[in-house]
DNA sequence: TATAATCAATCGATAAAACCGATTTAGGAA
DNA sequence: TTCCTAAATCGGTTTTATCGATTGATTATA
């Protein structure tokens, strides 16, 4: 039983008329009755009567003809849907960010569902190191972060842009008056610095090591917007990369002295797997409001 | 797109695996690669993800397969609702009957549904040429009656049993110790016979007419069981075959003498129908249990 | 009533395609 | 590295879907 036979059995069925159904089919009369036949066979019962040269549906053809309609009509759903897939009516868009670059998306996300409304989305916020592990395990489609120190071979890496380390620190401070700040000046600071397993914090420990410096570290916390709130207190400041704080109202960012203090963001992805079109259209959407 | 293609996209998803999938389909690896490769060529998108050696599913693939098992389920119900229709688990029949062979159709019903219960039953009574009529409008499968005058090429007929015509009168009347009775006598006494369409009437009109008798045929009646209810007033008496009053308490038939005085009960079926499993297992049961 | 037209079935031939085995390619394991 | 394994690819074979022509039978019509 194929789906052409089912095709070839409801047309013949609406029709009454094998020469007409043929027609209709663009296949010649012949065919249209061997695979009936075929049909028939395979169900070891006659579809259709012959009385003379008129024919007529058998209980068994006008009962069986439910069901061959209904598995034709999920077929070409299926195929409907697929279409409308590509044409980005439907599908769901997984995006792992860490919480440096969540302006970027949320701008890029405001933007795509107003042109594609009908795209869901899931934004998932973790570490670099979290959202690798998603993306290894297919949980997610791709993922904003921080270039990473040592790069996979199974990853495909997009460049987004560059953004200089920055002491971050209340509007209130003596030092928003800096036009840039050295590292050594940063260690003397009291510093509150997300957790061990932020990219960010893994980066600058490993330039305070080189630098021989022994940074003040009182507070660690794995929550930034936490942590943005503790050093408005102006009690403390943190280093995080300048973009973080883009939209923060009563912080201040100093770009940190030295040639390694910028990083950059980037999409990763990976290579092999099949990149959905809605995914492909809304990473358009987001590289292009960089420029 | 087919369904062979669909089973076979199915036993891939589950078993993420072509080499396994194809031996469990008892085909190669190679045919399984090309198949799938097809339908997604047909999609315009892969529905596996190729990882290495590994596979995972895309996003349309998982959320085709989900129409895919559909319509491959939809066809193996519609092949399974057709075997169930053989094993007689299912189904209808449509009978047409003339009053007289009441008895026999409902003895065998019953007997019948007992031992297949899903099967559906309509029933028809009519005049001969009414059933006759739905017969070649494929409205019922069979019917019972009296042999026509005329047979006609396209019908299948099979004789079932011979029962004589009869005079039926009230068991209260003086005539119910004759064992037999002329035409002649008959003529002589108040009658209520069946409508002009009644098959009995006609044949029993046509033997008055070759007589030269001329019956008092005083009430004309389309409807038996009132017909039957008049007669056991014992005002009148009617000519019925002798089975049609099987099993009526209050009534007793005379055999009408004459060499032609028997009429032959048939069944009769459009000869170029398919015919149904159900109708063929009811009719054994009922000619058997003429027996 | 003969004749023509029509329709489904059948036949033989052809083109299409499903399928296989062998080979290639490449990832993953030892 | 080398071996093993899994999917893709290639060339050839078998199967089958398809066609055109014909047959057989029914219906329409002249």
């Amino acid at each position: 039983m194929e789906l052409r036979q089912l095709k070839y059995f409801l047309k013949a069925k609406e029709l009454l008329n094998f020469t007409e159904a043929a027609a209709a089919l663009y296949i010649s009369q012949s065919t249209l009755s061997q695979q009936i036949k075929q049909l028939e066979d395979e169900l070891q019962v006659p579809l259709f009567n012959r009385i003379g040269k008129r024919i007529t549906l058998t209980e068994a053809g006008n009962l069986f003809a439910l069901y061959a309609q209904q598995s034709v009509n999920k077929a070409s759903d299926g195929l409907q849907f697929i279409k409308d897939l590509n044409n980005l009516e439907t599908g769901k868009i997984a995006i792992g960010v860490t919480y440096a670059l969540r302006h970027v998306v949320t701008k890029a996300l405001i933007l795509f569902s107003s042109e594609y409304p009908k795209i869901q989305f899931e934004i998932v916020f973790g570490t670099s190191q979290e959202l690798i592990h998603k993306l290894n395990h297919f949980e997610l489609d791709v993922i904003l972060t921080f270039e990473e120190i040592a790069s996979e071979a199974h990853f495909k890496y997009r460049e987004l842009f560059t953004s200089p380390m920055a002491l971050v620190t209340s509007s209130e401070t003596s030092l928003i008056h800096k036009k840039s700040i050295s590292l050594k000046e940063v260690s003397s600071l009291p510093l509150a610095l997300p957790s061990s397993g932020f990219s960010t914090t893994l980066f600058i420990n490993k330039a305070f090591e080189k630098d021989n410096l022994n940074p003040k570290v009182t507070i660690e916390i794995n929550d930034i917007p936490t942590l943005l709130e503790l050093i408005k207190t102006g009690k403390w400041h943190t280093i995080l990369t300048k973009t973080t704080i883009e939209n923060e109202k009563d912080l201040h960012a100093i770009p940190i002295k030295g040639q390694n203090m910028t990083r950059t963001a980037m999409l990763i992805s990976l290579k092999e797997v099949y990149e959905k079109k809605a995914v492909k259209a809304f990473l358009n959407m987001l590289m292009e409001n960089l420029k």
